[in-house]
DNA sequence: CATGAATGAGTATTCATTCAT
DNA sequence: CATGAATGAATACTCATTCAT
């Protein structure tokens, strides 16, 4: 009889935000982010059209504040253990989170390369800074290449993400076929020997 | 004044079904293919809504044709030389021709990844019966690696169409900062060592 | 902590019932009827949207019980001395009464002219039954002109009240720089001249 | 057969942008703004909800249009003879073109006072951009009163004004029983001795 | 009595497609 | 062959109202 206490509240509020969200990256890479109907998402979270806006003030938000859940998540998924010096065993492991991350997340990668060929994807990247991780990320595998004595290290860098790039594209595109635990074990073999 | 020949009628319907293809060509690179009107379409062509009905049956089928064209080009860009064999200085030149084919249609290749990334992308895919083509290179590839004794050809070679892949992404995101040519001058080295 | 009487539920209600209307006087004031949602009310009131319903069966009924509350404000306004007779010094405190009236309700005089000019203003004069309120000021005031000799007192006494409702206009739209008080003195000076 | 020609194209889009125009303006003045959907005026005009966005960018434009076209009939309205003075003569002339221009535009009228009324008004009048207009006007009432003589010829022109405001009001709410032209008679009485 | 999550009917707006001329 | 006015289905979003707790 009581009326629910704030913290109920603040907890359902929770829970249904995170399901809507769920429904939305579900359906945004199965069906593409304009494809996608308000009402497919209430549907597919099973509540009404009318309740997501109580969550989230426009379409426009709702893609906004799943990108800024994906950056919370690549965080989780690139974390650095924080000397920024990538040993051999380390740069091996990178390659295999990476790519294990890959796997684990498929909707959200294929959500993100969605953005990226987008016409507005300048400033989704901005929306996304992207940036901020990826120098980061950057820094750490140009510095590896210096020392693993590449000839062209800052090229190296490009070519590597270049590759892990072209890797989530075949993986998301076509999960079932591309051998991408072969391809994970060519790079390892390509850029993990030791010094 | 004299009246138009039937094979003038078939020039005149030829071109200005390219000039709309073209037109939907630049706008769907630029804007998305849904953020793309056909009155977006038709105001580029400078011809009006309604005559685009009179090429194609729909945007659909607009859609399609693009696509056919696409297949079409895809063939000039890639056409192998007909024995199959690629030698070192061939793979070179394959590389090289790629790379020239990405910065030279780069609205193509915007294109060709959007499908790709969309929803109905497998779809796509049997329509632009890529694999076809795609078989033939894949192959040609495919030996190359043996001949020069790459540990896992067949891996090697999907990691390598992955590299383009990523090659072309970064390219047509990024086509003013990314180092395309630097990335294409490591790969060649990678690749190309004489026998 | 001793249970409340019946006494003081009833009096709990009635207040919470005149907060409410209150903050929806002054939200339809200021924002039009239709533009004032039921939330804006709530909040404006410090308390839930469900809550209202507990008072008001509907947004209709919360707009009917607010020109109800009107109307006896307006009864306050106007109340007459009882003889139905006004003297020359009457007349002007009558004058007087109605501009300060204005002056003093602002927001009951917008509201008012809110539903008047809308659409359904004849059931809104039914509803609000301001015949029953105006013909007792109408005679007093016609019964006035006749006595003070005014050549058409039937037509004067439509002037006059319609001086009264520009009044009013003019003042609620722009209370700032209308010269209400300028404006009376003259009204005074024409019609209230000693006999 | 032949394709229409671009006056024939023009004058068919002037004639519906009209049409809708009235529409819009007569439901306007009926149900008031807000009530008053898009599919109401497309049905009123005999067209289809989605042509009416051939015409106008959206409500609100509509809405700015109604208005433009509002000024234009206003300045038809009260077009002064240009030197400025009001005789007598021209007084007399004067209110009873505003009585007849009431009577013969009220969903004009009524309209206005709808916008006038609303919380947004201020806005509104910067779009009516009636200050122009007003002021010319103003200029010419005081300098007829200050030439007739009258005490406070300043807070008389605002009398004056509110005085017509009234009118309209009274008139537009309560066409049938207001006595409009008594009242004119009055005003003119009052306003119009020859010196 | 009190809360705010949940519903769904209603509204503005977009855009592929048709068609009279 | 060519035009652009016209249609209507689809879609994002609002808000009064209900209801479980």
């Amino acid at each position: 009889m009581a009326p629910k206490t704030k913290e109920q509240f603040a907890k359902i509020r929770e829970d249904r935000k995170e399901e809507i969200l769920n429904a939305a990256l579900e359906l945004f890479a199965k069906q593409g982010i304009t494809h996608t109907t308000m009402q497919d998402i209430a549907r597919k979270a099973n509540i009404s059209k009318g309740l997501i806006y109580n969550y989230f003030s426009s379409k426009e938000d709702l893609l906004n504040e799943l990108i800024k859940s994906f950056i919370n998540h690549l965080y989780d998924f690139f974390d650095p253990d924080g000397d920024g010096i990538l040993t051999t065993e380390e740069m091996k492991y990178f390659i295999e989170q990476q790519v294990s991350t890959f796997k684990m997340n498929i909707d959200y990668w294929k959500f993100l390369y969605m953005l990226l060929i987008q016409p507005s994807a300048q400033e989704m990247m901005d929306k996304l800074q992207l940036e901020v991780l990826t120098s980061k990320m950057w820094k750490m595998i140009a510095t590896y290449f210096k020392k693993h004595n590449f000839e062209d290290p800052e090229s190296e860098t490009w070519l590597f993400h270049t590759t892990l790039d072209g890797i989530v594209m075949n993986y998301i595109f076509n999960p079932d076929k591309y051998p991408i635990d072969n391809v994970k074990d060519l790079l390892i073999k390509r850029y993990c020997k030791p010094l």
